[in-house]
DNA sequence: CCGGCGATGGTCT
DNA sequence: GACCATCGCCGGC
C-alpha cells in the first residue's frame, strides 16, 4: 500500500490518467471502515487551449484549483445534481486534471455515480489526496497482466470543437465497470 | 432493447 | 438566461 506522492500528479496529464487505471481510490469516512475500489476509467482535462477543460473558459472561483500545485482534489457540482471528481495535473499554473470516471464496484460505473457511492462532494474540492489527512487518496495499483488501456474519446463535450475528438478517455479494456457511453 | 428527455442548481454572460 | 465533464426513467418499437 503506497500512497501516489504528489510528484505523480506533477506531469504530463495523459500520462497521469493512463497511470491512474489499475490504481486505488481510498475513502476513509468516520466512523466507517476505510473504501478501497480500482480505478478503471479517466478521462485528461488539459489546460487552457483545450475547449472541453473549464479552464479554457479562464480563471474563475470555480477554476481556480486547477490553477493551483497537482495532487489536489478538483471537485465540481454538475447538472443541478452531480458532484465530479477530478485530480488537479501538471505544474502550477498549468490549469489540467484528470476525471475520474469509474471504479470497480456495481454502483461506481460512472463519474457522478461513484462520487454519490463514496459521498464526494464540494467539501472536498481543493484538498490533498497524497495524504490520508482528509479521508480521500490514491494508492499505487497495477494493470493485470493481459489488461490493456483503451482510449477513446470524451465524454458529453460535443460543443468543445476541435477538441472533441481527441482520445483523452482512457479505460481498462473489456473491464465490466467503465461506463456506458 | 434503445433513444429521448426531465431533473435541478451553480456558474458565467 | 443559457449552458452543463450525468443519470435513470419512460415510452415506442
Amino acid at each position: 500500500m503506497t500512497i501516489l506522492p504528489q510528484r505523480f500528479y506533477q506531469r504530463n496529464t495523459l500520462l497521469v490518467a493512463q497511470d491512474l487505471l489499475g490504481c486505488f481510490l481510498c475513502r476513509h469516512r468516520p466512523g466507517r471502515r476505510v473504501e478501497t475500489y480500482r480505478i478503471v476509467e479517466t478521462e485528461g482535462y488539459c489546460g487552457t487551449d483545450d475547449l472541453a477543460c473549464h479552464a479554457s473558459k479562464g480563471r474563475t472561483p470555480r477554476t481556480e484549483v486547477m490553477f493551483g500545485p497537482a495532487g489536489h482534489a478538483y471537485v465540481y457540482f454538475v447538472y443541478g445534481m452531480h458532484h465530479l471528481l477530478n485530480i488537479v495535473t501538471e505544474g502550477k499554473d498549468y490549469p489540467a486534471a484528470v476525471l475520474i470516471r469509474a471504479i470497480e464496484h456495481e454502483r461506481g460505473n460512472g463519474p457522478a455515480k461513484l462520487t454519490k457511492l463514496l459521498a464526494i462532494d464540494r467539501s472536498l474540492n481543493a484538498l490533498p489526496v497524497f495524504t490520508k489527512k482528509h479521508g480521500l487518496w490514491i494508492e499505487r495499483g497495477e494493470l493485470q497482466p493481459g489488461e490493456q488501456i483503451k482510449k477513446s474519446p470524451r465524454v458529453g463535450i460535443d460543443y468543445a470543437g476541435a477538441y472533441k475528438d481527441k482520445p483523452w478517455r482512457f479505460s481498462i479494456a473489456k473491464n465490466e465497470f467503465v461506463s456506458k457511453k
